[in-house]
DNA sequence: TACTATTTAATTTTT
DNA sequence: TTAAATAGTA
């Protein structure tokens, strides 16, 4: 057998992970040190040269995107398609598992994936219907509870109420919720995977009969991994899977997702024959910018400990534009990408990475200024869309009556006469007789209802039926094509104003052809409405149709990961914005900022800007900020600073400007000698800048960010700051 | 029931 | 600032 192809063009490292003997093996793979490529590599060496059967293989990854790009390097490896090896994200194989084994899991056949915003919906309607007289029952710190339940294995019966009444009442939602879901046979995300753990840890023939399926287990992103993906994947891998887990400690960056890095100290402890294998040779980035990356990172405590290397040269040095505020680090970002553009550089090759979406902003602003043609990464996804999401809604109905999270959405949309009473009567109906909100619909039209309500009742009942009598055994596109018209869905938005209902009606076109293009799995035996509508709910689609045009690449460094680029800029690295100030004051906060400002350093190949300002708006008042701590971090010979231009291009001083876009008034804190942004010193926190002011005379109190003490509020009058 | 005014809060996001 | 959720009005 020539090994070669699968060989050649692998290092030393990479080549002894590839080529492993059949134990566990945890692979610490640094940023652009051939990760993706180890895995695919490994799988087409176990098919090709050991000989394992694609049946035999079992590949694992967050994302969609992901794992379709891992199928198609290994067919391209192996010059041939591999149909029956299982690749696929967490939360797809889960699916897939429970489709197959539907009973055992106790669902329905035809079980409704919802999403998140499925899930808040039902949890906001919960918490309504229960009148809690307490006003902070958030929706989303539900939700949030009942994820991070799910997350850790723990069903409502496992979690104790610790004698605290919030928490009692936590579990009594999650339990309510949970009942909702089982009756309206609807399984969330996070009830994917607890399901298929559950599947598996109560079958043990059925375990058994995919242990002895799959003996090879690849992870990808193993440090992102959540508890019950680690239990699912230990409990798969038994006594005799071999485990091949590919991860970095130092690019775990959804800890708040439920995400462990320490799964990857669990797994030595749970496979102690495990080996280790270290890639930090890095085909990315130049030794200047993994430099700076590894100086920053090693701040962190608690790390396996990686040192990025590379062959080739040392690169240009990293550049750090201190602006004046958020529009004059905007202009200068997009001067150094016109300048790009200009000198014929692709502009598809270049990002500017920021924390949150809400900086976009400007830059938008000042690249439509520019006339640069830009994609901004995120935000609403195809099967996302309201539009697109009712119309799911009107599909699911007509596929499962039972489901209440379908017919809410869609009983009064577009309207028809069904108000907030006539719903109200229904609710209590369904809670008082424990049933659907479509039997609660016909028993309440034919007797509690007055007779209008009542009519409108029936006619949304009779149109779903109907519905589904005239779609029945349409091909799916034509199913599609009918729900959106007969539904009214595009009349109603026809009727919107503006350019909105225009695109939302293409949308629901676009639809039509998605359904079209619809290739249902033969391997999951369900129709192909019931396919399709899974297929939308684990795969919300695109964030943006793909660009046509060479564009500049706007996102957050978390859509960055696993990307690279020639060109970078990473905006706003101040304190308070990254390290957020939510994450800023305990030491787990802080590090796993660390590790995002170390993933966005390493997205760049050749050119990295650094740029932040010295004020910024932000939710609507300006405030201050140092630099970030995390630009400190870098050694100094790595950076050259750039000065801003001329002093005086320098628009006014702090002070002047609040006066004048306050019409004249008295800019806070000048009665009592200070202005924002002025440097202070006060004996015991040090030095800082004034962010605010407020009260008057001897009331007056500053709101100062402190270099070292972080940000305090001191009465001016006692706080004996020395102006600087 | 639908539209408009007011209030409130404000990372990161895949499935 | 702004978007979204809620409250109030026609």
């Amino acid at each position: 057998m020539d090994v070669t192809p699968i060989l050649e063009s692998l290092n030393e490292a990479q080549r002894k992970a590839v080529t492993a003997v059949a134990d566990p093996l945890l692979v610490i793979a640094g940023a652009g040190s051939g990760k993706t490529r180890v895995l695919t590599h490994r799988i087409a060496w176990l098919i090709d040269v050991e000989g394992v059967s694609p049946q035999g293989l079992l590949a694992v990854t967050f994302t969609n995107k992901a794992a379709a790009e891992m199928r198609a390097r290994v067919e391209s490896l192996l010059k041939m398609p591999v149909n029956h090896l299982w690749i696929g994200t967490f939360h797809g194989l889960a699916h897939r598992l429970l489709r197959r084994h539907w009973q055992q899991a106790r669902l329905p056949q035809n079980f409704q994936i919802i999403d998140s915003d499925d899930q808040l919906r039902i949890i906001k309607r919960l918490i309504k219907n229960l009148e809690l007289d307490d006003d902070s029952w958030g929706a989303r710190e539900v939700q949030y509870f009942i994820n991070k339940q799910k997350d850790e294995g723990l069903r409502p019966h496992h979690l104790d109420d610790e004698k605290d009444p919030n928490r009692r009442q936590q579990i009594a939602l999650y339990r309510q919720y949970q009942e909702i879901c089982d009756r309206g046979g609807l399984v969330d995300f996070a009830e994917l995977l607890l399901r298929a753990h559950e599947l598996w840890r109560d079958n043990a023939d059925l375990l058994a009969q995919y242990q002895r399926r799959f003996r090879h287990l690849l992870v990808d992103e193993f440090q992102d991994t959540n508890a019950i993906q680690y239990a699912w994947l230990r409990l798969l891998a038994g006594k005799t899977g071999v485990p091949f887990v590919v991860g970095d400690d130092d690019q775990s960056i959804y800890r708040w997702r439920g995400a462990r890095v320490e799964h990857i100290g669990q797994f030595q402890r749970d496979f102690p024959r495990a080996g280790m294998i270290k890639l930090e040779q890095n085909y990315r980035s130049t030794k200047t910018i993994l430099d700076a990356a590894n100086a920053v990172i090693v701040n962190n405590s608690a790390r396996l400990g990686k040192n990025l290397w590379t062959e080739g040269a040392q690169g240009e040095p990293i550049r750090v534009y201190s602006a004046y505020n958020e529009r004059d680090e905007a202009n200068f970002v997009v001067g150094k990408l016109r300048d790009w553009s200009e000198q014929g550089n692709a502009r598809a090759d270049a990002a500017v990475l920021y924390r949150s979406n809400a900086q976009s902003r400007v830059l938008e602003e000042a690249l439509i200024n520019a006339r640069l043609p830009y994609r901004v990464y995120g935000g609403l996804r195809f099967f996302e869309r309201q539009e697109i999401k009712d119309a799911l809604a009107y599909l699911r109905l007509i596929s499962h009556r039972e489901d209440d999270s379908a017919f809410e959405r869609i009983v009064n949309r577009p309207t028809r006469g069904i108000g907030a009473r006539t719903l109200e009567e229904m609710r209590s109906y369904a809670r008082a007789n424990s049933c659907s909100m479509w039997r609660a619909a016909g028993a309440v039209a034919s007797d509690a209802l007055s007779g209008r309500a009542s009519s409108a009742v029936v006619v949304f009942l009779n149109l779903i039926e109907r519905m589904a009598k005239d779609t029945d055994g349409l091909p799916l596109n034509e199913q599609v094509d009918q729900v959106i018209h007969s539904s009214g869905l595009v009349e109603f938005f026809r009727k919107e104003k503006g350019e909105r209902g225009e695109t939302r009606i293409e949308n629901l076109e676009e639809l039509v052809s998605a359904a079209r293009g619809f290739v249902p799995d033969p391997a999951d035996d369900m129709s192909p409405l019931d396919g399709f509508l899974s297929h939308a709910a684990l795969e919300s689609g695109e964030g943006q149709a793909d660009a046509w045009e060479d564009c500049v690449q706007l996102m957050t460094m978390h859509s960055a990961k696993g990307l690279e680029f020639s060109l970078v800029f990473l905006c706003g690295m101040e304190d308070g914005l990254f390290p957020h100030q939510r994450s800023i004051n305990d030491q787990a906060g802080l590090e796993e900022e660390r590790r995002l400002c170390y993933v966005g350093i390493t997205r760049a190949k050749k050119t990295l800007y650094i740029t932040h300002a010295e004020q910024r708006r932000l939710h609507g008042t300006d405030s201050f900020a140092q630099a970030s701590r995390f630009i400190a971090e870098i050694p100094d010979e790595l950076v050259e600073e750039i000065r801003p231009r001329v002093q005086v291009s320098r628009p006014m001083r702090p002070a002047a400007n609040a006066r004048r876009r306050s019409g004249g008034s008295i800019a806070p804190g000048s009665e009592i000698g200070v202005r924002l942004g002025q440097r202070v010193r006060h004996a015991k926190f040090g030095e800082g800048v004034i962010m605010n002011c407020s009260g008057q005379g001897s009331h007056a109190q500053v709101e100062v960010n402190f270099e070292t003490a972080g940000t305090k509020i001191l009465v001016f009058a006692y706080a004996n700051l020395d102006l600087m």
